[in-house]
DNA sequence: TTCGCTCACTTTGTCGACAATCGGAGCGAT
DNA sequence: ATCGCTCCGATTGTCGACAAAGTGAGCGAA
């Protein structure tokens, strides 16, 4: 069930992609510098598009870049990710309070059944956190849809997303933190069910709010073990 | 009191500053075709910055690319600006209920002496929408700064901002909403200096409201005319 | 030995030219 | 007359080479 890149587009949204692809991995490591002439080689084009697709992830903050001093992959330090998951509660929170009026009776149902699918998984394979992480940035992700509100979607979508895959492959090694998040991901549906703005608001930013301090004990841990 | 642009760092930055000014003042018009070649031409430099200046601007909104048939300036219309100012809400509310905590009280106080400049320019110059809406702009990004969230601060700094003052440059001829806007932020600072987070936070998600609300009112007027 | 300077190499920034693609004008057929 | 096809101009996408800036090693002097 991997991601197709379609490779579609102009080959500056191909190195957009794949750069954003082996960033997110952890396949090229925090605050590496990213060498143009090297990476050009290696996705086989010139160092234009290269330069487009730097450009574009500094735009999604996977990269940061200095003046004629190159590139390097974004550090994700504690602060940055508590900065992010700040901004996410207060933007998902708004998209769920805007889903639970905008959403169609199909689309809520649609994703209740994500979330069987879900459960499904989690049960057949209990360690398989990858595939969860996935699942639940499209729970997410439907609900940002749902929102009706293109901006934000935009901004959960393209830009915090990405952010928060590469969180997720640093730290979901551990931690499984699926039942608990599956629960409280019912317990948001039936108040989109039920048509109530503010009860899902509240929910969401509270799945949030859970979701960071589990992260957050876990950035500890592995700062006492350094 | 114009901006002084810096004319600093590589050609690319330089193409970004200008032809974001160039956008949000709207001496280049919305959904306006953006030629390479020409726009290269009157910056005085080559294609391959300028294609960098534009992927950059795409990330901040400002112009929308399609592939094989190049950039267009963005085109604010009511739905556009409508989701930028919930999600200003949003992000502005969160970052004043930050703010409140966060603060210090040299900060709070400077914001206080802000407004009083901004009063005495009112009083002087009645008219002067302009250099209102870049004080008031400077208020809120003082408020966001204030937050001492990053992410947050780029948020609102580097990417709405932009978005905003091409709005503000479009309406801003005929609102004076400056009383009313001036009051509603000296409330906010009231309740930053009482560490009041929920009222300040409060206070700011209705004070942008209110400005919607005056900017919708007026697209319709326009609307109408046409 | 250590500090500072110089010089060469690496890497980034920029440009001009070539290839690919798109939009539109003009022509012909139904 | 209208629709569709073809070809041409214009514009974007891409590449390779050159210029400029930064980086680090090596040498020399205190």
């Amino acid at each position: 069930m991997l991601i197709q890149v379609p490779e579609q587009g102009t080959l500056a949204d191909v190195a957009t992609r794949r750069l954003a692809h082996s960033i997110v991995t952890g396949e090229l490591a925090q605050g590496q510098k990213l060498n143009e002439a090297e990476l050009a080689e290696r996705y086989g084009m010139g160092r234009g598009p290269l330069r487009e697709a730097l450009r574009h992830l500094e735009g999604m903050r996977l990269v940061k870049r200095i003046p004629n001093a190159g590139a390097r992959v974004a550090v994700l330090d504690r602060k940055t990710l508590s900065d992010l998951y700040g901004v996410r509660e207060a933007l998902e929170g708004m998209a769920c309070r805007l889903a639970a009026t905008r959403m169609t009776d199909e689309e809520i149902a649609n994703l209740g059944k994500l979330l069987d699918q879900h459960e499904q998984q989690i049960k057949k394979e209990g360690g398989k956190v990858y595939s969860q992480s996935e699942g639940d940035l499209d729970f997410h992700y439907q609900i940002a849809r749902g929102s009706r509100n293109r901006m934000l979607m935009d901004l959960l979508g393209n830009e915090q997303y990405q952010l928060l895959r590469m969180c997720r492959y640093r730290t979901s090694r551990k931690a499984a933190r699926t039942k608990p998040a599956l629960q409280q991901h019912r317990q948001i549906v039936a108040a989109l069910e039920q048509r109530d703005g503010e009860l899902a608001e509240l929910l969401m930013r509270r799945h949030i709010q859970g979701a960071w301090k589990s992260i957050s004990e876990m950035i500890d841990k592995e700062e006492e073990a350094a």
